[in-house]
DNA sequence: TGTACATCAGTGAACGCGCGTTCACTGATGTAC
DNA sequence: TGTACATCAGTGAACGCGCGTTCACTGATGTAC
């Protein structure tokens, strides 16, 4: 009886001939998912990432050749992610002057973090795994970077003055942020932090206030640029310069 | 023949009766070893950490009840040393002035996390084991923004002009450093970094820069808190205010 | 001064566990004839 | 229109490994008599 329930541990259906691709990205989701549920990437574990999906690990040896490959995977349009929500945050506030733009980029920098702590922690706190750094397209410093020095530039035109030299200016913002949300994340349920998101973005909003002067002036202010400033400079493939 | 040289594999010879706390002291130090040398926790394993002493896996258990103990007992102090970093470092720039001794303490702070890595990296980017937080004695947090605090008092005094009240001004340049040094430490051997120690430092020269003004002026001009600045100073027990 | 003995400071071998990964297999499904 | 078959999309059981930890033990050393 009941012949047409058999008791099927794993709930997910057999994907249609031809359609196999399917589980890849279904496995993808679920690894982002164990990731921001747990906050951490201890609990990645292949057992683990099948079971999310409701499929048996050896499953995932059909779409990845071993786990490096699907943390990579996994990894790869991360950055991109970030660096689009941190545009799409400056258009949201398009009508808005370029300091604000700036504030909205930050902002979203900051949310990205604290609502994909796992995803975030992987990405700049976990040494990555040894493989083609070739697969992540561009450099991860720069993906972040770029944005803020493309609307720093427009601040500079409408006369915000700069506390340092722009590029080592958007060095700093981006490691300043990084600090603020990574000690969020790494204390936050330990310790007695009561900062929550709200803080978290008066903190960078103070950042902001340091570094890029909010009253535009006729002179633009901007310091001479610094040997640091000049090693990031050189650093970065100024493809976003012209 | 050679009854006097047995082939122990072991390099280490048996502690005197009556001194068997001189392992704990060693096997502390093989953690601190093995920590730096490796530059994360992945590494620290039982057998690891009686390989690097010269000793049974089981004799650790003569001294620590188990592992999370034994990282706990190699965590415990590590906060405290690095506040004695930074109150050293403000001491031996004792003639300078306030905001001298304040970029000291910074400096002191960089160098620490760059050169013990691994220690820097299981203080600030991992998940504290769950424990006993009081074990820790002050929290972690206070330890390096008290000496901040303090000698900030002093640039106020002096009129060095803030950039943010205090006690956000506290909070923001620690969780500044933190952010430079830990994506030196997570990024620098994987991608182009090209900011060996000295970048680091003048990346915080540059923090220091734009958050605490250079010259001194009669009227220290130091923000009305807001709302964040508040949050903070009510988080921490302002034993340093006296 | 000799000797039996309790104690100390460890050790070797093994346990169970979870991990990444492999391998032979299975059953549904589309296709060729 | 029926049917044999190749292929696809997986599965169950097992592998070796390193981990934290346990347990019965060992041999040197100080001490009581």
């Amino acid at each position: 009886m009941q012949r047409n329930a058999p008791t099927r541990r794993t709930g997910r259906p057999r994907s249609r001939r031809g359609h196999g691709d399917q589980l890849r990205d279904e496995i993808l989701a679920a690894v982002n998912r164990l990731l921001d549920e747990s906050g951490s990437d201890e609990k990645l574990t292949m057992r683990a990432v099948a079971q999310e999906v409701g499929v048996a690990a050896p499953s995932i040896y059909l779409h990845f050749a071993d786990k490096s490959q699907l943390v990579w995977a996994a990894l790869a349009d991360k950055y991109t992610q970030l660096a689009e929500v941190m545009r799409a945050a400056d258009q949201a506030a398009g009508d808005a002057g370029p300091r604000d733009r700036l504030r909205a980029q930050l902002h979203a920098y900051c949310l990205f973090a604290l609502e994909n702590p796992g995803r975030y922690r992987l990405m700049y706190q976990v040494r990555q795994p040894v493989g083609d750094p070739a697969q992540l397209g561009r450099h991860p410093a720069r993906q972040v970077t770029g944005p803020l020095r493309r609307v720093l530039r427009e601040c500079a035109q409408a006369g915000h003055p700069f506390a340092l030299p722009l590029h080592q200016l958007a060095y700093t913002l981006w490691t300043s942020l990084h600090g603020i949300v990574s000690i969020q994340l790494t204390m936050a349920d330990t310790a007695e932090m009561p900062y929550a998101t709200q803080g978290v973005l008066d903190l960078a909003d103070g950042v902001l206030d340091a570094l890029v002067g909010s009253e535009a002036t006729d002179g633009a202010e901007i310091p001479a640029p610094t040997d640091i400033d000049r090693v990031i400079a050189a650093s970065v493939v100024d493809e976003d310069s012209s």
